[in-house]
RNA sequence: GCCGGCGUAGCUCAGUGGUAGAGCAGCUGUUUCGUAAACAGCAGGUCAUCAGUUCGAAUCUGAUCGCCGGCUCCA
C-alpha cells in the first residue's frame, strides 16, 4: 500500500493557516506520487513541494529539487507582495505560498489588476532581485506582531490562529511577512519566473469571505524549465477540447440552448456511440442487465433517498405541477433502487446489476460550466450492483478490473486512485451514520488491498451516501479530474429498506455499489479528445479513411471503393470536392483522418488504393481488400487489450498522441 | 454563485462617436491535377440581446445572456 504520512503545512507558514479541507487534500495528494513520470514533472495543480524542516540556513544546492524550488517560489511570492505593496501602499496582503509550477500570492486591491500590470509588478520584482538582499528570519512576541500588522487585517487573522507566544517572520529589504519559512538566502536566488495571470481568490478559499485578487507567476529553476513549462501551457491550449471540438466538428453549444448544455454533432456522436457499444458489450459480457428508466420523478423519491436533503444544491428546482412536483434527477440510483424493488430477490439472484446510459441534470453553477468537460445535462455509464455484504468486495474488484481494462482499450495511462471519505466535520454534506462509512471504507480498503493497487485518500471528497474510490486522469498540464468512480452505499438501501431473502428465510439488507466505468460520455469524450489532440485511434475516429480522388474520372471508383469500406463496416467519406489532391490530403490531415486512400488512374485500374497516414507516412498502394484486412486488424487490435498484455497498475507513464 | 476579462460573417480576427472590413471556409465557373492550400467571381453581419446617453453608437453607460481565466463546487 502505498500511503505515506501526511505532512500538513504547519500552522503559521504562509501556505499553513488557510489550508482548508481541500487544499489539505492536493498537499497530500502530492505526497502518494506512486510511480515517478519520467521528466519533465507535472505535479497536481496545487499544494506545492515539501518544505525543509530545516531552516534556511542550508546551500540551496545541498538540498533537493523539490525544496529548493519550494524555497525560491515562496521566496518569489514575497517578492511580489513587496512589489504589490510598493505599487499599492494601502495594499492588504493575505497569504503567498508556492504551489506547483510556481507561486501566487492574495491582495485586497483599491482597484482591479489587468493582465497591462503584470510587466510593472514583474518589472519592480526584478530590481528587488538585483538588489539582492538578504532574507532575514526573526520572532516576534504574538502581541508585537498584532501591533505591528495592526493595518493588515488578513496578517492579524494568521496570527489569531497561531498557538505559540512567539511567530516567525521573514524580512527582504523593507518587507516583513509573517512567515515561518524556509526561504531562499537572498533575493537574488531566484531564479527564471513570469507572472501569468491574475484572478479572483476568496480569502480563506471561503466563499462567503472576502474575494481577492490573485497574482499568479510560474517560477523554475532555469530558463529552458520555465520555457518547458510555457510551452506546455500553448500545447494545452492546441488541444484544448473546446477548440478542437468546434475545429473537428464534434459537438458545438448555443446561447439559446443554455450554458452547461452542448449538442453532440454526427462526428462527435459517433465517437460517444462507439464508446457506449464498448461499455455496453464489456457489461453484457459481466453479467450486467441494462434498463431503461425516466429522467424525472417526483421529489417524494429524492425525500427518501436523501438527496434533497443532502445534494439539493445540485438539482435543477422541481416543477409544480397541479398536485405534484417533478424534479429532474442529479442522479439514477433512487430510479434503479425502485427496479430492484419491483420484485422480491432472494439471495441466490444477488448480485444483481442493473446498468443505464443514464442521462441526469445538474444544476451547476453558472461559472464553473464549460465544454464537455463541465455540463448540466450527463449521461453516465452507470450501474448499481446489489450483492450481500459478503460479496461487496469481490464485486468492487471486478469493477476495478473492468476499469483497468476499459483505460487500456482507450489508451489511458495517467491516473492515480482516490480514496474519497467524509469530512466528518461536516454533518450538512454527509448523511450521519458512523457504521456505514466505516464498512464501506472497510470494502475499499480490502479490495485495493488484494488487488494490490495504490491509492491515496481525500476527506471531504466523500458522496453523501458513502464513500469512493475515484479514478482521477491528469491532463498535460497535470491538472486532475475525476472520472470514474466507484462507491460503496450502505445508506440508501436503509432509506430504501431495501432486502433480498437470506438462507435462513429473513429479510437481509444488500449493499449497493454505484459505479461508472466510462463515468459520463461528455467528460470522458472531453478527455479522450485532449488525450489524443484529436486525432483518435483508428477505433475510435469518427472517419477512418477518406477517400480521395486525384481528378473527377475517378469519382466513380472513389464511390467504389466507399461502399466496399462501408460494407465491410468502416467508416469513410469521398472528397469529391473541385481541388487538387494536395488540398484534399490537406483537408483530410487537418481533420486528423487516420487514413487517406489517394485513387488515381493507376489504383483504378489496379482496384487498389494508395494508402497515406495522417502521420506523413506513405504506406505504397495496395488492393482495397488488403487495405481493409489492415485496417480490420488495427481496430480489433486496440479493441481487446489482452492482445497487448495485462497491465494492471495505478500511474503510468502517458504515451502521448496525435 | 463570486472576482476579472471578452462577445463584429460558419471560423480566426481588423475596425475607439459619422452609412461595417480581411483571410479561411461556403457557393458558381475555369482548371483535371500523384501525397499538406490552383485561379477567378459571387454571396454572407439588426456588430450577443435589451435599455439609455448623443444630432448620430460596433465604438460611451447600465442590465441580461453567453464565452474565457481563476475561486468555490464537481462526473
Amino acid at each position: 500500500m502505498s500511503r505515506i504520512p501526511t505532512a500538513l503545512p504547519r500552522a503559521g507558514d504562509d501556505a499553513g493557516p488557510v489550508t482548508g479541507r481541500n487544499e489539505a487534500a492536493r498537499n497530500q495528494r502530492l505526497r502518494i506520487r506512486v510511480e515517478p513520470r519520467s521528466a519533465p514533472p507535472v505535479p497536481a495543480k496545487d499544494g506545492g513541494a515539501l518544505p525543509s524542516a530545516g531552516g534556511s540556513a542550508m546551500p540551496l544546492e545541498e538540498l533537493s529539487r523539490d525544496e529548493r524550488l519550494y524555497r525560491m517560489r515562496h521566496s518569489a511570492a514575497h517578492v511580489m507582495a513587496e512589489a504589490v505593496l510598493e505599487l499599492f501602499p494601502e495594499a492588504q496582503f493575505a497569504i503567498g505560498p508556492p504551489i506547483d509550477n510556481g507561486f501566487y500570492y492574495d491582495f485586497l486591491l483599491p482597484r482591479a489588476l489587468t493582465p497591462e500590470d503584470l510587466p510593472e509588478i514583474e518589472a519592480r520584482m526584478r530590481t528587488r532581485m538585483k538588489s539582492n538582499v538578504p532574507f532575514e528570519h526573526s520572532e516576534m512576541p504574538r502581541a508585537e506582531a498584532l501591533r505591528h500588522f495592526a493595518a493588515q487585517p488578513f496578517k492579524l487573522e494568521l496570527i489569531e490562529g497561531i498557538a505559540d507566544d512567539t511567530v516567525s517572520l521573514y524580512r527582504q529589504g523593507e518587507f516583513l511577512d509573517l512567515c515561518e519559512g524556509p526561504h531562499v538566502a537572498r533575493t537574488g536566488d531566484v531564479p527564471p519566473f513570469k507572472l501569468t495571470s491574475v484572478a479572483g481568490a476568496y480569502w480563506r478559499g471561503d466563499e462567503k469571505r472576502p474575494m481577492l485578487q490573485r497574482i499568479y507567476g510560474a517560477l523554475f529553476e532555469s530558463q529552458d524549465e520555465l520555457d518547458d513549462y510555457l510551452g506546455r501551457l500553448e500545447e494545452a491550449s492546441r488541444r484544448d477540447h473546446r477548440k478542437l471540438g468546434r475545429e473537428l466538428e464534434l459537438f458545438t453549444t448555443n446561447e439559446l440552448i443554455g450554458a452547461g448544455l452542448p449538442m453532440l454533432l454526427p462526428k462527435g456522436a459517433t465517437i460517444r456511440r462507439l464508446l457506449e457499444e464498448y461499455i455496453l458489450e464489456q457489461e453484457r459480457q459481466a453479467g450486467y442487465q441494462h434498463v431503461y428508466t425516466p429522467v424525472l420523478g417526483k421529489v417524494e423519491l429524492y425525500k427518501t433517498s436523501g438527496h434533497w436533503e443532502h445534494y439539493k444544491d445540485g438539482m435543477f428546482p422541481p416543477m409544480q405541477l397541479e398536485h405534484e412536483e417533478l424534479v429532474l434527477r442529479p442522479m439514477n440510483c433512487p430510479h434503479h433502487i425502485l427496479i430492484y424493488q419491483s420484485t422480491l430477490h432472494s439471495y441466490r439472484e444477488l448480485p444483481i446489476r442493473i446498468a443505464e446510459l443514464a442521462t441526469m441534470y445538474r444544476y451547476e453553477k453558472s461559472g464553473v460550466v464549460g465544454g464537455l468537460s463541465r455540463v448540466r445535462a450527463m449521461t453516465l455509464n452507470d450501474a448499481h450492483i446489489f450483492c450481500t455484504p459478503g460479496q461487496a468486495k469481490a464485486e468492487f474488484a471486478g469493477v476495478m478490473r473492468m476499469v483497468e481494462r476499459a483505460y487500456r482499450t482507450l489508451g489511458i495511462t495517467d491516473y492515480a486512485y482516490r480514496l474519497s471519505l467524509r469530512d466528518p466535520d461536516d454533518h450538512e454534506k454527509y448523511v450521519q451514520d458512523d457504521e456505514i462509512w466505516e464498512v464501506g471504507e472497510r470494502v475499499i480498503r480490502e479490495a485495493m488491498a488484494e488487488l494490490g493497487l495504490p491509492f491515496y485518500e481525500a476527506p471531504g471528497e466523500a458522496a453523501f451516501y458513502g464513500p469512493k474510490l475515484d479514478i482521477q486522469l491528469r491532463d498535460i498540464l497535470g491538472r486532475e479530474e475525476t472520472v470514474s468512480t466507484i462507491q460503496v452505499d450502505l445508506h440508501l438501501p436503509k432509506q430504501f429498506d431495501l432486502a433480498y431473502i437470506g438462507e435462513d428465510g429473513a429479510h437481509h439488507r444488500p449493499v449497493i455499489i454505484h459505479r461508472g466505468v466510462i463515468s459520463t460520455m461528455e467528460r470522458m469524450l472531453s478527455y479522450l479528445i485532449e488525450l489524443y489532440a484529436g486525432a483518435f485511434p483508428a477505433w475510435l475516429a469518427p472517419v477512418q479513411a477518406m477517400v480521395i480522388p486525384i481528378a473527377d474520372r475517378h469519382g466513380d471508383y472513389a464511390h467504389e471503393v466507399l461502399g466496399e469500406l462501408r460494407t465491410a463496416g468502416f467508416r469513410a467519406e469521398v472528397d469529391a470536392r473541385n481541388d487538387r489532391m494536395n488540398a484534399k490530403i490537406r483537408h483530410a490531415q487537418l481533420q486528423k483522418v487516420p487514413y487517406m486512400l489517394v485513387v488515381g488512374d493507376r489504383e483504378q485500374d489496379a482496384r487498389a488504393v494508395a494508402v497515406r497516414t495522417r502521420a506523413g507516412e506513405d504506406l505504397g498502394t495496395m488492393p482495397i481488400f488488403q487495405f481493409i484486412d489492415r485496417l480490420r486488424d488495427e481496430v480489433s487490435t486496440s479493441q481487446d487489450p489482452e492482445v497487448a498484455g495485462p497491465d494492471v497498475g495505478g500511474r503510468r507513464q502517458s504515451e502521448g498522441a496525435g
